[in-house]
DNA sequence: CCAACATTTGGTTATATTGCCAAATGAACA
DNA sequence: TGTTCATTTGGCAATATAACCAAATGTTGG
């Protein structure tokens, strides 16, 4: 495999990286409505406001989304926004997934 | 956050995780074409065997792709081919993340 | 300037992931 | 039956991730 392809595979893992935890697809599930304000994230889930802001620059780092610092506060906006066109396919190997696992259990019974 | 929403989140994570390592990913792309033996990715990539059966693995548990032993070979399909038409967004990401960097190099000089 | 507020960063600990080697499994065939 | 081949699994060490608390930063308004 020649190097460069390497490269770019590994610069798509990363961002599917980015994009695979709970906390940080919920919150580019979010954004996908328009730009939030950090902290309507850290009202809304039960994790430490210092966690969100870590999710959020492993977001901005891996291209996802960018921030904007307006007054006090930060703003986090999705910058390409296809990235939730995909999640219909997510979910369909999530069903999928969830037929296998009860055609398996008619088996057992 | 109702307790079913966690839950598909998690899901969607756990499908988005299983896709974002280079050689799974580089494994999916190759099994875009159809099925393929374990040994054809033995053969092309510089990383011990058992490794590459983990790697399968994961994806399998995720829902991704299905084995099938035929004699002593096993065969992976993609089992929701669908995955591979957000690449193309992945990619897009990185294009962008790419000319983010160049006008901050620009910027620098 | 100082206090209050929103967010980020440093530091630490627990847990998860990755990769290797060696050993086990299971199929084919002499 | 015993050997060979393809793949999986057990076990371990190295590295990466995730979460928390505490402290630092930068901004607004008194």
């Amino acid at each position: 495999m020649k190097q460069s392809e390497k490269a770019l595979l590994r610069a798509k893992a990363k961002v599917l990286k980015a994009l695979a935890h709970p906390t940080r697809l919920w919150m580019v599930e979010k954004l996908t409505d328009g730009e939030r304000c950090v902290c309507e994230f850290v009202d809304r889930v039960d994790v430490d406001f210092s966690t969100i802001s870590r999710h959020l620059t492993i977001l901005r780092q891996a291209g996802i989304v960018s921030s904007d610092k307006r007054g006090k506060q930060v703003f986090y906006t999705l910058k390409v926004p296809c990235v939730n066109n995909f999640m219909h396919c997510i979910e369909a190997v999530i069903e999928s997934q969830a037929r296998d696992q009860q055609a398996l259990s008619r088996t057992l019974s």
